[in-house]
DNA sequence: GCTTTGATTGACGTTGACGTAAAGGTGATC
DNA sequence: GATCACCTTTACGTCAACGTCAATCAAAGC
């Protein structure tokens, strides 16, 4: 029925998806070990196709935000069964929520932290430019950084 | 000159620190070997003033936020030396403005987990409203979260 | 055919943040 | 004065998340 327009399916190599996302061919493996991924093999070799690419989207993502491999791979599972016994869900369900409280609280440790160092931040600057202006860090640099930040993401999406 | 009305002098043994933030004495122990507390001694026995209590809070929320302990030790140690050395407080301005800026793309990843948790929880609440509505959170059960929520932080000021 | 390049599977090493067990000191209480 | 509860230091153990190294295999180019 629905044609898939926007999502040929493409198979990637180890490297590929490795440089694509900035990881070494060991994690990749380390997660298939784990179970968080399971490549397809074309004759010994690993063959990583879109969901193989998804999945490793969802489990960086999952590690940036705090979750541990082992709850990455619950979510996971939880993804791929979603029919599934429904006291499972039911169990599923109640974790979600318990790390929407914690993420909540963890942002809420974020905007204190950036708030803290914005100050501090502050503070240096003005001691900086009393004494020693010239360490201050030209417009060039906060261009670079600005970069840093717009590039550092893959495939936000 | 300035009373200090809301911050009596106060000490704290290990066990009052550990219980209050939830920590073991040994992590403790561990944070002092490391450079980020230096309890005053009576004997041989620690003991912690206010001075203390709130680096302890400044390491755990810290930890909570990404800071290595290592990283936590600079920050504490600037916050001590506020005179230091301008080569050294350029080299920390550096550092903090990075920091801010992963925190802020970390916080962009924890909006998004947020989203995607929540609307695996929607999905989880409907699949179940179908098949095993009994097996759905009940309304105390929510109360519990949000007394939780509100607990759960010792003393955020 | 030989070498290079990149993939594979073990297996052991590493780092950070503690846990845990051993061996002992101190003050209160029974 | 013996037990108990709690403190101390020292030292080794652990766990997650890989890094690193070795031995091997396989296709590609010369």
């Amino acid at each position: 029925m629905a044609i898939e327009l926007r999502r040929p399916e493409r198979a990637f190599s180890i490297r590929q998806l490795c440089m694509e996302f900035k990881v070494t061919p060991r994690a990749l493996r380390f997660y298939e070990d784990k179970g968080l991924l399971s490549p397809a093999r074309e004759g010994v070799n690993r063959v990583y196709h879109n969901r193989d690419r998804a999945r490793l989207q969802l489990i960086l993502r999952g590690k940036r935000v705090g979750f541990s491999l082992a709850d990455i791979r619950e979510i996971l599972e939880l993804y791929d069964e979603k029919d599934g016994g429904a006291t499972q869900m039911a169990c599923s369900l109640k974790k979600y929520r318990e790390r929407i409280v914690e993420l909540h609280s963890q942002r809420d440790d974020i905007d204190g932290a950036i708030a803290a160092l914005e100050e501090g931040c502050a503070w240096l600057e003005k001691q900086l430019l009393d004494v020693r202006p010239d360490l201050l860090p030209q417009a060039d640099d906060y261009d670079s950084v600005l970069r840093g930040r717009l590039v550092g993401v893959p495939g936000h999406g």
